[in-house]
DNA sequence: AACGATACGGAACACAGTTCCGCTTTGCAA
DNA sequence: TTGCAAAGCGGAACTGTGTTCCGTATCGTT
């Protein structure tokens, strides 16, 4: 029902066909070129590989940033959606918090250089923040509100910072053996937990 | 005695007296800069400030990272020599720990940029890693030792990792008041204790 | 003073993102 | 079917940045 067209991708059903196949064809493109080569491949390689002009690829999206929120736009937001699955079915909030932080993990660290770019202070790439916080730290305040009221965890946890945290913690995790992103963040997951006795 | 002009920078005794001057105006003009712009100052800009031309620069800098270790190499030095001292005057070890690593934090979260670029997947900063990790890792694998003997952390961290984490964890930590690396890393060192009963 | 080694400056190159605009294609309407 | 304005396309060109190169200037030694 909904065509919008926005800088956020998505095709509609408003424009050219001849326009709209395009879009679609860069995304695959994007999407393949991102898996070979990393979130930072050059904007030309993927023109060409798709086969188009340049300025095709920055009419659908203006920006790299742009690109990339279209390309992973789905797989956040099937994360941002398990949040709450798995809040009803784990057996206690922490525990649905700390599944759904290695789900976002999982995420980041099998996209080259997804993180980095995440953080980068680069102001091209506000638009690509604030869309993976958009729709990720609600979902997170949720899960350690949860966790808070249940008494788990540290009662004075920001949600944005922890996904800051996070995703920062997930940086170069690819193209590094000796670190293990994964590790880290379940020691600041750990870190959360109230301390008991 | 010793006056290596290796990469790694440092003025030795035996060059021309107008490029000993020259790489000391440059030092001092770099690290101005990298307090008011950013370690990510464009190197014209240096050049320009310090009233030499990029050629100069280059000769003694063969690269933006090895300018980067020259500025900082007295500060992470002294961070590193402070883990043995702070070992040794602090009641615990995991608080000799905690306190390092402050210190770590506080020097990097400090320089605008500088935790980005020392995880920048771009090659050209692999001795800026290099000689971070170095001259850091050693200190800190001393200071877990400790702690691990006393028995007050999990036994199964590894320095290089926990250096990653940490620094990553400054990754933008300037420019983004919403967003306080310190808190963060206070909760990843709170998840290195050893789960007690 | 002369001269070779050393160092200097900055033009030029490589490479990335992005803009711009003349040309082509599409789809509607006559 | 044909004509044509709007929509879309391609890629040359521009910007900004790191880095290289080399003709020229400076140093310090003889």
């Amino acid at each position: 029902m909904n065509d919008r067209n926005e800088v956020t991708g998505q095709a509609g059903a408003s424009k050219r066909k001849d326009a709209r196949r395009n879009q679609e064809t860069l995304l695959e493109t994007a999407a393949a070129v991102f898996v070979t080569s990393g979130v930072n491949a050059p904007v030309r390689d993927i023109a060409a590989k798709a086969g188009v002009g340049l300025g095709t690829i920055y009419r659908h999206f203006p920006t790299r940033a742009d690109l990339i929120i279209a390309v992973y736009r789905h797989q956040v937001d099937a994360c941002a959606e398990a949040g709450p699955t798995l809040l009803a079915t784990s057996p206690s909030p922490h525990a649905a918090l700390g599944q759904w932080i290695n789900l976002f993990v999982d995420f980041l660290v099998t996209k080259h250089g997804l993180a980095a770019v995440l953080r980068s202070d680069n102001s091209d790439f506000e638009a690509l923040h604030a869309y993976f916080l958009d729709r990720l730290v609600p979902v997170c305040a949720e899960l350690l509100e949860a966790a808070t009221v249940a008494g788990e965890i540290r009662p004075d946890i920001d949600a944005y910072e922890l996904m800051r945290g996070v995703g920062n913690l997930c940086i170069g995790a690819d193209s590094d053996p000796r670190y293990d992103a994964r590790h880290m963040v379940d020691l600041l997951i750990a870190g959360l937990r109230r301390p008991h006795h």
